[in-house]
DNA sequence: TGTACATCAGTGAACGCGCGTTCACTGATGTAC
DNA sequence: TGTACATCAGTGAACGCGCGTTCACTGATGTAC
Protein backbone atom coordinates (compact mmCIF):
# COMPACT_ATOMS: atom_id res chain seq x y z
CA UNK A 1 0.00 0.00 0.00
CA UNK A 2 1.70 3.08 -1.01
CA UNK A 3 -0.36 6.66 -1.07
CA UNK A 4 -3.47 7.00 -2.73
CA UNK A 5 -2.87 9.64 -4.80
CA UNK A 6 0.28 8.71 -5.71
CA UNK A 7 -0.69 5.65 -8.00
CA UNK A 8 -2.57 6.80 -10.89
CA UNK A 9 -5.17 4.24 -12.51
CA UNK A 10 -2.71 4.41 -15.83
CA UNK A 11 0.16 3.74 -13.07
CA UNK A 12 -1.35 0.48 -11.91
CA UNK A 13 -2.71 -0.89 -15.69
CA UNK A 14 0.83 -0.14 -17.24
CA UNK A 15 2.46 -2.07 -14.48
CA UNK A 16 0.13 -5.07 -15.45
CA UNK A 17 0.86 -4.79 -19.14
CA UNK A 18 -2.38 -3.11 -19.81
CA UNK A 19 -3.92 0.33 -20.62
CA UNK A 20 -6.32 2.34 -18.81
CA UNK A 21 -9.21 1.99 -20.32
CA UNK A 22 -9.85 -1.56 -19.10
CA UNK A 23 -9.48 -0.89 -15.70
CA UNK A 24 -13.18 -0.08 -15.45
CA UNK A 25 -14.24 -3.38 -16.39
CA UNK A 26 -12.92 -4.69 -13.20
CA UNK A 27 -13.67 -2.09 -11.05
CA UNK A 28 -16.51 0.87 -10.61
CA UNK A 29 -13.92 3.52 -9.68
CA UNK A 30 -10.40 3.90 -8.64
CA UNK A 31 -12.42 4.26 -4.96
CA UNK A 32 -13.71 0.92 -5.35
CA UNK A 33 -9.95 -0.42 -6.26
CA UNK A 34 -8.44 1.60 -3.31
CA UNK A 35 -11.14 -0.30 -0.56
CA UNK A 36 -10.02 -3.95 -1.65
CA UNK A 37 -6.48 -3.29 -2.12
CA UNK A 38 -6.83 -2.21 2.02
CA UNK A 39 -8.58 -5.19 2.19
CA UNK A 40 -6.43 -7.49 0.30
CA UNK A 41 -2.94 -5.59 2.56
CA UNK A 42 -4.67 -6.12 5.63
CA UNK A 43 -5.31 -9.57 5.08
CA UNK A 44 -1.97 -10.77 3.73
CA UNK A 45 -0.05 -8.69 6.65
CA UNK A 46 -2.25 -10.27 9.52
CA UNK A 47 -2.31 -13.74 8.48
CA UNK A 48 0.12 -16.11 9.90
CA UNK A 49 0.50 -15.38 13.37
CA UNK A 50 -1.03 -18.14 15.00
CA UNK A 51 2.03 -20.85 14.31
CA UNK A 52 3.60 -20.89 17.60
CA UNK A 53 1.54 -21.80 20.37
CA UNK A 54 3.59 -19.65 23.48
CA UNK A 55 1.76 -15.79 23.31
CA UNK A 56 4.93 -14.39 24.13
CA UNK A 57 7.00 -16.11 20.70
CA UNK A 58 4.19 -14.74 18.86
CA UNK A 59 4.49 -11.27 20.14
CA UNK A 60 8.24 -11.59 19.29
CA UNK A 61 7.82 -12.40 15.41
CA UNK A 62 5.02 -9.69 15.51
CA UNK A 63 7.45 -7.28 16.90
CA UNK A 64 10.22 -8.54 14.92
CA UNK A 65 8.10 -8.20 11.47
CA UNK A 66 6.26 -5.45 12.10
CA UNK A 67 8.79 -3.26 13.45
CA UNK A 68 11.78 -4.14 10.78
CA UNK A 69 13.28 -2.35 8.47
CA UNK A 70 12.24 -4.27 6.09
CA UNK A 71 8.55 -2.85 6.72
CA UNK A 72 9.99 0.33 7.49
CA UNK A 73 11.50 0.41 3.68
CA UNK A 74 8.80 -1.46 1.53
CA UNK A 75 5.66 0.22 2.83
CA UNK A 76 4.15 -0.68 -0.44
CA UNK A 77 3.89 -4.10 0.29
CA UNK A 78 3.19 -3.98 3.87
CA UNK A 79 0.80 -2.85 6.65
CA UNK A 80 -1.75 -0.88 4.84
CA UNK A 81 -2.55 0.90 8.20
CA UNK A 82 0.74 2.17 8.74
CA UNK A 83 0.63 3.24 4.95
CA UNK A 84 -2.37 5.30 4.91
CA UNK A 85 -3.18 6.28 8.29
CA UNK A 86 -3.32 9.96 8.18
CA UNK A 87 -4.78 10.24 4.94
CA UNK A 88 -7.72 8.23 5.14
CA UNK A 89 -9.33 10.85 7.40
CA UNK A 90 -9.54 12.74 3.59
CA UNK A 91 -10.89 9.65 1.75
CA UNK A 92 -14.37 8.83 1.10
CA UNK A 93 -16.58 6.93 3.71
CA UNK A 94 -16.34 2.88 1.73
CA UNK A 95 -12.56 3.64 1.82
CA UNK A 96 -12.23 4.85 5.74
CA UNK A 97 -15.29 1.61 6.16
CA UNK A 98 -11.97 -0.27 4.86
CA UNK A 99 -9.44 1.11 6.30
CA UNK A 100 -11.57 0.57 9.87
CA UNK A 101 -12.01 -3.10 8.65
CA UNK A 102 -8.18 -3.13 8.09
CA UNK A 103 -7.44 -1.45 11.71
CA UNK A 104 -9.71 -4.30 13.80
CA UNK A 105 -7.93 -7.24 12.05
CA UNK A 106 -4.45 -5.37 13.46
CA UNK A 107 -5.89 -5.03 16.62
CA UNK A 108 -7.22 -8.52 16.92
CA UNK A 109 -3.74 -9.57 16.15
CA UNK A 110 -2.22 -7.79 18.79
CA UNK A 111 -4.91 -9.13 21.09
CA UNK A 112 -3.68 -12.09 20.21
CA UNK A 113 -0.21 -11.69 21.45
CA UNK A 114 -0.65 -9.79 24.34
CA UNK A 115 -0.93 -11.85 27.78
CA UNK A 116 -3.98 -13.68 28.73
CA UNK A 117 -4.59 -11.85 31.95
CA UNK A 118 -2.25 -7.96 32.43
CA UNK A 119 -4.04 -5.81 33.89
CA UNK A 120 -6.91 -3.15 31.82
CA UNK A 121 -6.30 -5.62 29.03
CA UNK A 122 -7.89 -4.43 26.34
CA UNK A 123 -6.52 -0.77 27.04
CA UNK A 124 -3.16 -2.69 26.80
CA UNK A 125 -4.03 -4.14 23.33
CA UNK A 126 -4.95 -0.79 22.13
CA UNK A 127 -2.15 1.16 23.71
CA UNK A 128 0.21 -1.76 22.15
CA UNK A 129 -1.21 -1.24 18.48
CA UNK A 130 -1.43 2.42 18.63
CA UNK A 131 2.46 2.09 19.53
CA UNK A 132 3.39 -0.41 17.03
CA UNK A 133 1.54 1.74 14.35
CA UNK A 134 3.06 5.12 15.13
CA UNK A 135 6.81 3.65 15.08
CA UNK A 136 6.45 2.65 11.93
CA UNK A 137 5.00 5.35 10.58
CA UNK A 138 7.24 7.58 12.05
CA UNK A 139 10.00 5.98 11.13
CA UNK A 140 8.89 5.73 7.35
CA UNK A 141 8.30 9.75 7.93
CA UNK A 142 11.98 11.42 8.78
CA UNK A 143 14.80 11.72 6.75
CA UNK A 144 16.77 10.69 9.32
CA UNK A 145 17.88 6.65 9.24
CA UNK A 146 19.21 6.98 12.22
CA UNK A 147 16.01 8.30 14.37
CA UNK A 148 14.06 5.86 11.90
CA UNK A 149 15.71 2.93 13.83
CA UNK A 150 15.93 3.94 17.13
CA UNK A 151 11.96 4.69 17.08
CA UNK A 152 11.68 1.52 15.47
CA UNK A 153 13.98 -0.47 17.98
CA UNK A 154 12.95 1.54 21.17
CA UNK A 155 9.34 0.10 20.68
CA UNK A 156 10.46 -3.45 19.69
CA UNK A 157 12.23 -3.81 23.11
CA UNK A 158 9.66 -1.89 25.18
CA UNK A 159 6.77 -4.10 24.41
CA UNK A 160 9.15 -7.42 23.36
CA UNK A 161 8.81 -9.44 26.92
CA UNK A 162 11.50 -11.53 26.14
CA UNK A 163 14.01 -9.48 24.97
CA UNK B 1 -2.37 21.03 9.68
CA UNK B 2 -4.87 19.84 7.13
CA UNK B 3 -3.65 17.47 4.49
CA UNK B 4 -1.32 18.87 2.01
CA UNK B 5 -3.15 18.10 -1.39
CA UNK B 6 -6.53 18.56 0.16
CA UNK B 7 -5.86 22.65 0.45
CA UNK B 8 -5.44 24.54 -2.73
CA UNK B 9 -2.93 27.91 -3.05
CA UNK B 10 -6.00 29.16 -4.17
CA UNK B 11 -7.71 27.39 -1.44
CA UNK B 12 -5.76 29.99 1.47
CA UNK B 13 -5.39 32.71 -0.67
CA UNK B 14 -9.08 33.19 -0.48
CA UNK B 15 -10.09 32.46 2.95
CA UNK B 16 -7.19 35.87 3.33
CA UNK B 17 -9.48 37.69 1.17
CA UNK B 18 -6.61 37.71 -1.51
CA UNK B 19 -7.18 36.05 -5.04
CA UNK B 20 -3.93 33.18 -6.30
CA UNK B 21 -1.31 35.31 -8.05
CA UNK B 22 -0.60 37.28 -5.12
CA UNK B 23 0.51 33.97 -3.19
CA UNK B 24 3.89 33.88 -5.19
CA UNK B 25 4.44 37.21 -3.71
CA UNK B 26 5.23 35.65 0.02
CA UNK B 27 6.12 32.31 -0.69
CA UNK B 28 8.52 30.77 -3.50
CA UNK B 29 6.00 27.89 -3.98
CA UNK B 30 3.24 25.73 -2.00
CA UNK B 31 6.15 23.50 -0.80
CA UNK B 32 7.51 26.33 0.85
CA UNK B 33 4.58 27.05 2.58
CA UNK B 34 3.98 23.93 3.59
CA UNK B 35 7.38 23.79 5.25
CA UNK B 36 6.96 27.22 6.88
CA UNK B 37 3.46 25.76 7.93
CA UNK B 38 4.27 22.58 9.45
CA UNK B 39 7.22 24.75 11.29
CA UNK B 40 4.12 27.25 13.06
CA UNK B 41 2.01 24.58 14.22
CA UNK B 42 4.95 22.04 15.26
CA UNK B 43 5.83 25.54 17.87
CA UNK B 44 2.16 25.96 18.08
CA UNK B 45 1.37 22.65 19.81
CA UNK B 46 4.44 22.01 21.80
CA UNK B 47 4.88 25.42 23.54
CA UNK B 48 3.70 26.31 27.26
CA UNK B 49 4.56 22.33 28.49
CA UNK B 50 6.92 23.95 31.13
CA UNK B 51 4.44 25.91 33.27
CA UNK B 52 4.29 23.85 36.08
CA UNK B 53 7.19 22.07 38.34
CA UNK B 54 5.83 18.37 38.49
CA UNK B 55 6.86 16.08 35.78
CA UNK B 56 3.85 13.99 36.34
CA UNK B 57 1.28 16.98 36.52
CA UNK B 58 3.36 17.89 33.03
CA UNK B 59 2.57 14.22 31.59
CA UNK B 60 -0.97 14.96 32.63
CA UNK B 61 -1.49 17.92 30.96
CA UNK B 62 0.20 16.84 28.30
CA UNK B 63 -1.81 13.68 27.76
CA UNK B 64 -4.67 14.95 28.05
CA UNK B 65 -4.37 18.21 25.69
CA UNK B 66 -2.94 15.73 22.83
CA UNK B 67 -5.15 12.69 23.12
CA UNK B 68 -8.46 15.46 23.44
CA UNK B 69 -11.60 14.21 21.19
CA UNK B 70 -10.90 18.30 20.25
CA UNK B 71 -7.39 17.73 18.97
CA UNK B 72 -9.03 14.13 17.60
CA UNK B 73 -11.74 16.16 15.44
CA UNK B 74 -9.83 19.67 15.03
CA UNK B 75 -6.70 17.89 13.06
CA UNK B 76 -6.30 21.33 11.14
CA UNK B 77 -5.26 23.09 14.13
CA UNK B 78 -3.39 20.31 15.49
CA UNK B 79 0.07 18.83 15.64
CA UNK B 80 1.54 18.68 12.08
CA UNK B 81 3.34 15.49 12.89
CA UNK B 82 0.11 13.48 13.34
CA UNK B 83 -1.29 15.33 11.30
CA UNK B 84 1.11 14.31 7.87
CA UNK B 85 2.81 11.05 9.20
CA UNK B 86 1.73 8.97 6.44
CA UNK B 87 1.73 11.50 3.58
CA UNK B 88 5.04 13.30 4.40
CA UNK B 89 6.83 10.28 3.02
CA UNK B 90 5.82 11.35 -0.81
CA UNK B 91 6.57 14.79 -0.05
CA UNK B 92 10.00 16.80 -1.12
CA UNK B 93 12.89 16.71 0.82
CA UNK B 94 12.19 20.44 2.69
CA UNK B 95 8.99 19.15 3.20
CA UNK B 96 10.33 15.97 5.13
CA UNK B 97 13.17 17.90 6.81
CA UNK B 98 10.33 20.42 8.02
CA UNK B 99 9.16 16.97 9.49
CA UNK B 100 11.57 15.68 11.29
CA UNK B 101 12.21 19.09 13.08
CA UNK B 102 8.83 19.14 14.09
CA UNK B 103 9.40 15.42 15.20
CA UNK B 104 11.77 16.11 16.83
CA UNK B 105 10.71 18.76 19.19
CA UNK B 106 7.41 16.34 19.90
CA UNK B 107 9.83 14.18 21.41
CA UNK B 108 11.53 16.45 23.50
CA UNK B 109 7.91 18.33 24.91
CA UNK B 110 7.59 14.21 25.42
CA UNK B 111 11.30 13.68 26.93
CA UNK B 112 10.48 16.99 29.34
CA UNK B 113 7.35 14.77 30.52
CA UNK B 114 8.84 11.20 31.08
CA UNK B 115 10.09 10.75 34.64
CA UNK B 116 13.75 11.40 35.39
CA UNK B 117 15.28 7.99 36.31
CA UNK B 118 12.81 5.43 34.62
CA UNK B 119 14.92 2.56 32.98
CA UNK B 120 16.20 2.81 29.30
CA UNK B 121 14.83 6.50 29.36
CA UNK B 122 15.21 7.39 25.83
CA UNK B 123 13.49 4.00 24.64
CA UNK B 124 10.69 4.99 26.95
CA UNK B 125 10.52 8.62 25.30
CA UNK B 126 10.57 7.47 21.98
CA UNK B 127 7.99 4.56 22.58
CA UNK B 128 5.50 7.02 23.99
CA UNK B 129 6.13 9.35 21.44
CA UNK B 130 5.01 6.63 18.61
CA UNK B 131 2.26 5.84 21.38
CA UNK B 132 0.65 9.59 21.83
CA UNK B 133 1.29 9.93 17.87
CA UNK B 134 -0.23 6.31 16.92
CA UNK B 135 -3.37 6.72 19.16
CA UNK B 136 -4.35 10.33 18.02
CA UNK B 137 -3.98 9.12 14.09
CA UNK B 138 -5.54 5.82 14.32
CA UNK B 139 -8.60 7.81 16.29
CA UNK B 140 -8.87 10.11 13.39
CA UNK B 141 -8.63 7.57 10.67
CA UNK B 142 -11.52 5.52 11.53
CA UNK B 143 -15.11 5.70 10.97
CA UNK B 144 -16.49 4.54 14.46
CA UNK B 145 -15.78 6.91 16.75
CA UNK B 146 -16.90 4.80 19.64
CA UNK B 147 -13.38 2.91 18.90
CA UNK B 148 -11.84 6.34 18.12
CA UNK B 149 -12.42 7.34 21.69
CA UNK B 150 -11.59 3.96 23.17
CA UNK B 151 -8.30 4.44 21.72
CA UNK B 152 -7.38 8.13 23.32
CA UNK B 153 -8.69 6.91 26.43
CA UNK B 154 -6.91 4.16 26.61
CA UNK B 155 -2.75 5.81 25.53
CA UNK B 156 -4.17 8.25 28.22
CA UNK B 157 -4.93 5.72 31.23
CA UNK B 158 -1.96 3.10 30.09
CA UNK B 159 0.71 6.88 29.81
CA UNK B 160 -0.61 8.41 32.50
CA UNK B 161 1.00 7.78 36.08
CA UNK B 162 -2.03 10.23 37.81
CA UNK B 163 -4.50 8.36 36.95
C1' DT C 1 -16.63 -29.91 -39.45
C1' DG C 2 -17.79 -25.40 -40.68
C1' DT C 3 -20.28 -20.99 -40.21
C1' DA C 4 -22.68 -17.17 -37.92
C1' DC C 5 -23.18 -14.83 -34.01
C1' DA C 6 -22.81 -13.08 -29.08
C1' DT C 7 -19.83 -11.91 -25.45
C1' DC C 8 -16.65 -9.28 -23.24
C1' DA C 9 -11.75 -8.05 -21.77
C1' DG C 10 -8.91 -4.85 -23.50
C1' DT C 11 -7.69 -0.49 -26.48
C1' DG C 12 -6.39 4.28 -26.65
C1' DA C 13 -7.98 8.75 -27.90
C1' DA C 14 -10.77 12.18 -25.90
C1' DC C 15 -13.37 14.53 -22.17
C1' DG C 16 -13.66 17.77 -18.25
C1' DC C 17 -11.58 19.16 -14.16
C1' DG C 18 -8.63 21.09 -10.63
C1' DC C 19 -4.27 22.16 -9.72
C1' DG C 20 0.41 25.03 -9.23
C1' DT C 21 2.49 28.55 -11.47
C1' DT C 22 3.22 32.65 -14.60
C1' DC C 23 2.67 37.27 -16.11
C1' DA C 24 1.19 41.71 -17.80
C1' DC C 25 -1.18 44.82 -15.36
C1' DT C 26 -3.25 47.92 -11.41
C1' DG C 27 -3.20 51.08 -7.90
C1' DA C 28 -1.96 52.50 -3.40
C1' DT C 29 2.04 54.19 -0.90
C1' DG C 30 6.42 56.35 0.01
C1' DT C 31 10.28 59.16 -1.53
C1' DA C 32 12.95 62.86 -4.09
C1' DC C 33 13.06 67.23 -5.52
C1' DT D 1 3.01 72.20 -0.86
C1' DG D 2 2.91 70.01 -5.16
C1' DT D 3 4.65 66.90 -8.79
C1' DA D 4 7.07 62.96 -10.81
C1' DC D 5 8.59 58.70 -10.11
C1' DA D 6 9.77 54.03 -8.06
C1' DT D 7 8.17 50.30 -5.47
C1' DC D 8 5.63 46.41 -4.72
C1' DA D 9 1.48 43.77 -2.82
C1' DG D 10 -2.24 42.22 -5.08
C1' DT D 11 -5.12 41.01 -9.47
C1' DG D 12 -7.12 37.55 -12.38
C1' DA D 13 -6.85 35.45 -16.82
C1' DA D 14 -4.07 32.12 -18.96
C1' DC D 15 -0.68 28.30 -19.20
C1' DG D 16 0.54 23.35 -19.08
C1' DC D 17 -0.08 19.23 -16.73
C1' DG D 18 -1.78 14.97 -14.77
C1' DC D 19 -5.61 12.92 -13.33
C1' DG D 20 -10.18 9.82 -13.29
C1' DT D 21 -13.45 8.56 -16.35
C1' DT D 22 -15.91 7.68 -20.86
C1' DC D 23 -16.70 5.52 -25.19
C1' DA D 24 -16.68 3.74 -29.84
C1' DC D 25 -14.07 0.23 -31.32
C1' DT D 26 -11.18 -4.36 -31.73
C1' DG D 27 -10.42 -9.05 -31.66
C1' DA D 28 -10.12 -13.32 -29.36
C1' DT D 29 -13.12 -16.86 -27.48
C1' DG D 30 -17.14 -19.76 -26.77
C1' DT D 31 -21.66 -21.33 -28.29
C1' DA D 32 -25.59 -22.66 -31.47
C1' DC D 33 -26.89 -24.85 -35.33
Amino acid sequence: MQGIAQVSVADIMSSLGLTVGGFYKHFASKEALVAEAIEAASIQTTEGHEKTVRRDERASALLAMYLSDFHRIHAGDGCPVAALCSEVGHESKPTKAAFTTALRRLIGVVDEVVPKKVPSRRAAVLAASAEIVGALVLARSTDDARLARELLKAVRNHLDARS
